[in-house]
DNA sequence: GTCTATACACAGATAGAC
DNA sequence: GTCTATCTGTGTATAGAC
């Protein structure tokens, strides 16, 4: 699987993404035509994520925001209560993006290592298509309220269950070798997330998430084929 | 080389690297004597990790500052002329405190795989050692302004270039496979950034610093020797 | 839905007594 | 060296006109 193929399978666009917002916080969002609230997530969500890579989401201020999305400070609030809710919106929505990603390409393949790769692939080609969304996540959990981190947590573990429980198949069924799972886990989700959190290297490199993709996978296999 | 034997190499403690701050800032620093200021940055640094840890550099106010470390508001400056001061402070004594260390490591050895293998677990050890100084220097590098962010990269593009002339050195002589060495190099380097960031994982699971370098070797093994 | 104007809390930093 | 008190700017959030 190559990026432009993954891109086929999941449509996730810019605006996929505010309209499952959208929808996913009617209780909360003031703004009744869908149209309108699209349009205007995707300005908040893209001036966020810009004014954050700079200086973080504490040092964003309102104003800040006010002024790349071109709203005015009032005209923002009636699409999230406060900026914790907003920081909040983000994550949450984020977590669901990698969860329902994972489940469609685990549920792809039978054998344990066609599924690794499919899922690995799948991570870092995510994480390529919204890569300001992860940056973000990664960088800004820890402004979450205790509710909201601990669900931060539990995609944590449940994207590394995935990847343990696809090498035991394997090495029940004798293609990976015994060895500590958790740790092959953790170091392939390392991989993965070196992908988005010094993206800029790779760029300065023309490296492509094609080429990055590949040379993970050979590394997986050197140390978890049998 | 086990982690207890690297701590008998170098002798890095809270408090000499709050002796080094002191001297390498004298100008900066109102305090004259130099036990106080020690004593003071110990408690000043602590408080920083702690609180940064929670809720980021740009969260932490001066006043939580002031309330952990039992200093008060006026109390502080002497120590730093502004927090935007501090940052820079954390950040270059680290940059100072990897650059020693690899060229201490560096220097031990002369067949590529025991270089390798000694830089790479140096630098996994000493994040082990100052953690919560390596956890900060990562996370918070984006508030520095841009001569000192330029540092940073710099010091990023002197430790991938450590290990890509080890790897080149050892493709000369036949120990190391031919390979893309600046991605392996990216990938030895997302491995040690991962005991770093996600240290809460490993503490949970009984997993050491020992167990974590040592499976990090067998993974560069197998994916660097010929 | 979006604007301008504003409330009021809290930030970083300093002055000057001790 | 360290304290308390305070200056001044900026923060988030809301009210109410359009």
């Amino acid at each position: 699987m190559r990026y432009s193929d993954f891109l086929d399978i999941i449509d996730e666009s810019r605006a996929s993404a505010c309209r499952q917002v959208f929808m996913d916080n009617k209780g909360t969002i003031k703004i009744r035509k869908e149209k309108t609230a699209v349009k205007n997530f995707e300005k908040i969500f893209d001036a966020v994520f810009e004014i954050t890579y700079e200086k973080g989401f504490a040092g964003m201020s309102m104003r800040d925001l006010s002024r790349k999305t071109g709203l005015s400070l009032g005209a923002l609030y009636p699409y999230f209560k406060s900026k914790e809710e907003l920081l909040a919106i983000i994550q949450r929505h984020g977590q669901t993006l990698i969860k329902d990603v994972l489940e469609t390409f685990c549920a792809k393949h039978e054998g344990a290592v066609e599924k690794l790769e499919a899922v690995i692939k799948a991570h870092i080609f995510l994480s390529e298509k919204a890569r300001p969304w992860f940056y973000f996540m990664f960088m800004e959990a820890k402004h979450l309220n205790a509710d909201e981190r601990k669900a931060v947590l539990e995609t944590e573990s449940y994207t590394e269950k995935v990847l343990v429980d696809i090498l035991e198949q394997g090495e029940r069924s004798g293609v990976f070798r015994k060895q500590n799972h958790i740790l092959a886990a953790s170091i392939i989700k390392a991989m993965q997330q070196e992908w988005y959190l010094k993206r800029w290297k790779y760029s300065k490199r023309n490296i492509s998430v094609d080429d990055y993709a590949e040379y993970v996978l050979g590394v997986v296999r050197a140390f978890c084929l049998a």
